[in-house]
DNA sequence: ATTTCTAAATCGGTTTTATCGATTGATTTT
DNA sequence: AAAATCAATCGATAAAACCGATTTAGAAAT
């Protein structure tokens, strides 16, 4: 039993005419008698009556028509849900983030949600080895986060943009109107900063290292909001990316100078992996709305 | 898109590994990979992801494989109900009968339906004529009825069983004790006869007309419990086969006597039309039934 | 790193089957 | 009686399903 052979018999049934029914297939009467007739053999029972040349519906024909249809309709169905899904009026992404790139996502979120309300989203907020962990095990499309520092060769890499990195303090404090501020004036103020498994951390660690630098971290923290509430008291300060606080308030954010004391924001997916034309549509979007 | 495609596809999603799939389906590897590969060109999505060795469900995949059950469900449904048919689970008998033989397919129908609950009937009261020609618009599956002057090519005759014609008069009438009646007696007694149409009425009056002889009708009528209802007041008298009323109170049948003074009750139904196993089955019960 | 193993994809050839055109046989229409 | 119609059948062809062998490329083991 094949599809194509219940086209063929609901169509003879429709028609009750093998002839007409075979024009209206675009197929042969001789070609169309034939399958009806392996379909019989297969179902073990006569589906038409030959009487003469007339033929009428079995009972058995009236019966399995119901099916035959079902049958058929279910497979379109399949059908027409791949369709929408190449356009977009269906699907699912899920998307990592890190904190830092929070503003980024949920600004390109909205303006996607507006134009393409049927699609849903899973955000996932995390630290990158958490999300390139999900990204592995496919609980993931993509993850937006900072470049890391060993590159994976099963995964592509798309560049955003660049962030440098920066004190960030309350908005009334005696730093406030400086333009920049080095990494040896900002080991000595007291830090609170994210855990060590953000990269950010990591990142600038590694930079106090490089630099001999030893920071005055009285505060590790491993939840974003709770630490930017934490700075807007005055008493601490924290190192971010620019980025991460541009939509908050209360808050101000220093550039850090000196060379490799930016940091670039990028796409990370799978390779080799079917991109969902919903993933695609969202990153299109996303892209286009952090260069300009 | 096939069936074959979709089980194919189904099994892989299974054991998401396409050298087992294609073990599993006793189809070669490279089989299972072209087929694969083929219901995805036409869907125009690939269903599952090669990522190296592995491979897993794309989103398309997953979502596809829902409606891919579900086709595949309906067409083993209907087989499923085909083979219900074939065993009596399920199906319809249509049945004409003239009420002559109303006795005879009720008894039959009582039997048959305790030991096959499931079977539906649909029973047709009605004149010969009106009969023949639903069976020829294929309302009817088989009627049973007395047997017809005219023959047709394209029917079956079953004969089931002989049943000499009859005065019917009430049960307490000076004719009670008589063994048996002549048409000539018949003539000249008030008579209450079913209306032209009924073949029984054809049937004695051709034979009244054959004698020469002119029977007093006083009253005709189509309906046959109504006018055994007016037998049995006693006031008048009526001529049918004996069998009409095998199961009738208040009743007595007398034979009428003479050459060809009996009817034979015939089965009829289509020719070169399938014959639906239900139908089959209760046709044998009701012949095991009537000769008994 | 190198080798081995494994699994999917691909290739070329074979078998199967879906299809066609032509014909036949039977029925209906003219 | 002749012509037209329609499903079935036949023989041939094209399509496609299928297979075994090979290739390719990760994954696992050495």
């Amino acid at each position: 039993m094949e599809l194509r052979q219940l086209k063929y018999f609901l169509k003879a049934k429709e028609l009750l005419n093998f002839t007409e029914a075979a024009s209206a297939l675009y197929i042969s009467q001789s070609t169309l008698s034939q399958q009806i007739k392996q379909l019989e053999d297969e179902l073990q029972v006569p589906l038409f009556n030959r009487i003469g040349k007339r033929i009428t519906l079995t009972e058995a024909g009236d019966l399995f028509a119901v099916y035959a249809q079902q049958s058929i309709n279910k497979a379109s169905d399949g059908l027409e849900l791949l369709k929408d899904l190449n356009n977009l009026e269906t699907g699912k992404v899920a998307i990592g983030v890190t904190y830092a790139l929070r503003h980024v996502v949920t600004k390109a979120l909205i303006l996607f949600s507006s134009q393409y309300p049927k699609i849903q989203f899973e955000i996932v907020f995390g630290t990158s080895q958490e999300l390139i962990q999900k990204l592995n095990h496919f609980q993931l499309d993509v993850i937006l986060t900072f470049e890391e520092i060993a590159s994976e060769a099963h995964f592509k890499y798309l560049e955003l943009f660049t962030s440098p990195m920066a004190l960030v303090t309350a908005s009334e404090t005696p730093l406030t109107n400086k333009k920049s501020i080095s990494l040896d004036e900002v080991s000595s103020l007291p830090l609170a900063l994210p855990s060590s498994g953000f990269s950010t951390t990591q990142f600038i660690n590694k930079a106090f290292e490089k630099s001999n630098l030893h920071p005055n971290v009285t505060i590790e923290i491993n939840d974003i909001p709770t630490l930017l509430e934490l700075i807007k008291t005055g008493k601490w300060h924290t190192i971010l990316t620019k980025t991460t606080i541009e939509n908050e308030e209360d808050l101000h954010a220093i550039p850090i100078s000196g060379k490799n004391m930016t940091r670039t924001a990028m796409l990370i997916s799978l390779k080799e992996v079917y991109e969902k034309k919903a993933v695609v549509a969202f990153l299109k979007m996303l892209m286009e709305n952090v260069t300009t």
